[in-house]
RNA sequence: GGCGGCGUAGCCAAGUGGUAAGGCAGAGGUCUGCAAAACCUUUAUUCAUCGGUUCGAUUCCGAUCGCCGCCUCCA
């Protein structure tokens, strides 16, 4: 029984689509006005855990991520450069998917740019005008709270409370709204140069919050079921989306909310100014792999904070290694026919330990200490020859089960032998023959140098690419 | 000021009203010509601090200290 904990209850529930065996999942995707930053990814890869393990349990998912290319930093900075909306995010968006495929995420079905929705956003604004939940003030148009009284369910946001903390941040003088909390839907250019659109509602660009509104409803329905993203966007982002969409419609909107935690850099905020800011690239460049960086950030539960060190990201690159020679091992693994019982039933139980740690609310950490479980063991019997041809395939099989939600693994495709190499490991085998280990030890030394690792079992030599 | 989250071994961390998963690092051992890999053993009488509730609390409640996030036309 898969669970989610829902912001909008604050408690873990049962997963219910609205169809049987279909769900249908939004996730508010990276920024695209600068290369994705840790933090970012920690969102994408959770986000490709959700997905990926409701297609573990069988549903089938339409998966929607949107690429928000309209907004006042991208009109800044791309104006700033002489260039295009356009022009200015494509070599950002190109970064994106770099560091997406790279960190194994798997491609959203649908990946909806706010540039390419402007007519369905001017619909959805309409609507909200028709029903008053919207109003026009000078060229702009601004959503009108007042009017939708659940605003803040799901923040659950006290605005009594609050106010007198917050409101001398709110310049309420520089726009003519009737709330200082009413948010813009459509704002009117500040000058010709700015990038905007004709339409109905008048010469304009959207405001930030209408683009998931309209594009998520257009793709996923007037309903839908998983809405996703990182925690820092539940207020005001999702709680203005909920008043849009749900105005609009007079529908629920999102059956279950869930909001994944940020990520800390050693113990403290990341950011720019104190030096701690690392982009994926920064990371890679540092030697460490895109592996090890996927495994960092999902180690943790979504819902936690994780902290970013480089401590860490050293660890789990040994432990993927670790992970990814133990597949390769069981692979090339001589067995016997029939079945060791014992190491069935283990077998069965990392299966069951791994989908209820998944199953609740998603805790890759319990999934994970299944799997570290499993290849003990499962090692162990390797190194007496326990393991059984029957074994063999459906540990393979669960191993191919636990990556298609976690891809942490790898294809780990062995090459084909480079015959230089093999040779090389045969002059080698000669030597060792002989008992001349000095001519063994400059050969191994030699194949280190040039980044292969031998090991010396009892069925010959293993070697593999460092 | 308002709201929310967190504080578990050297490090990253899971978790629970009944006596602490997993990973990394460390120590000893097995195996090995030596290594590597793997395996075995070992590493928190204790879960920020102080109170309270309870037969029993790391887990519930309160206070304190520390850290983090949101409260902004910021994604």
């Amino acid at each position: 029984m898969l669970r989610f904990r829902n912001t909008l209850s604050g408690k873990v529930e049962e997963f219910r689509p609205m169809n049987e065996g279909e769900a249908r999942l939004y996730y508010c995707g990276p920024t695209v006005w600068d290369y994705g930053h840790i933090g970012n990814f920690r969102s994408a890869i959770a986000a490709d855990i959700v997905s990926r393990y409701l297609r573990f349990k069988g549903f089938k998912v339409t998966h929607v991520m949107n690429i928000t290319d309209v907004e006042d930093r991208i009109i800044a900075k791309s104006q700033e450069a002489g260039l295009s909306i356009d022009e200015y995010t494509a070599k950002y968006i190109d970064a994106l998917w770099e560091d997406f495929d790279a960190l194994g995420c798997v491609r959203p079905d649908v990946v909806p740019r706010a540039t390419r929705h402007i007519p369905e956003m001017v619909s959805l604004i309409e609507k909200l005008l028709e029903t008053n939940h919207a109003y026009k003030s000078d060229g702009s148009i601004y959503y009108r709270i007042a009017s939708f009284p659940e605003y803040g369910k799901l923040s659950k946001i006290n605005f009594e409370g609050n106010k007198a903390g917050a409101s001398d941040r709110i310049d309420t003088d520089r726009y003519d709204k009737e709330d200082a909390r009413d948010f813009a839907l459509w704002k009117e250019p500040t000058s010709t140069s700015e990038p905007a659109w004709d339409a109905s509602i008048g010469r304009g660009r959207p405001g930030w919050h209408i683009e998931c509104s309209a594009m998520s409803m257009k793709y996923l329905g007037e309903t839908f079921d998983i809405h996703a993203g990182g925690i820092d966007l539940v207020f005001p982002h999702h709680e203005n989306e909920i008043a849009q969409s749900e105005g609009a419609t007079g529908k629920e909107f999102v059956r279950y909310w869930i909001h994944f935690e940020h990520l800390k850099v050693e113990g403290e905020t990341m950011s720019k100014s104190k030096g701690n800011y690392y982009t994926f690239r920064d990371v890679a460049a540092k030697g460490y792999s895109a592996g090890a960086v996927r495994y960092f950030l999902l180690s943790v539960p979504y819902n936690k904070q994780i902290n970013f060190t480089f401590d860490a990201l050293a660890g789990a690159e040994k432990t993927v290694a670790s992970l990814k020679d133990f597949k390769a091992r069981l692979g090339e693994a001589k067995t016997t026919p029939g079945i060791n019982e014992a190491l069935h039933a283990a077998t069965l139980e990392a299966a069951r330990e791994f989908e209820e740690g998944m199953d609740d609310d998603l805790n890759t950490s319990v999934a994970l200490a299944a799997i570290h479980d499993l290849t003990r063991v499962v090692n162990t019997a390797l190194a007496r020859k326990k393991v059984q041809e029957e074994n063999k395939v459906e540990l393979l099989t669960l191993l191919g089960r636990f990556d298609s939600v976690l891809n942490i693994f790898g294809d780990e495709q062995r090459e084909m032998l480079d015959s230089e190499i093999q040779s090389l490991i045969d002059d080698r085998q000669e030597a060792r023959r002989r008992r001349d280990f000095g001519r063994a030890d400059e050969i191994r030394i030699e194949l280190a140098s040039r980044g292969i690792v031998l090991e010396d079992t009892k069925d010959g030599v293993r070697w593999k690419r460092k």
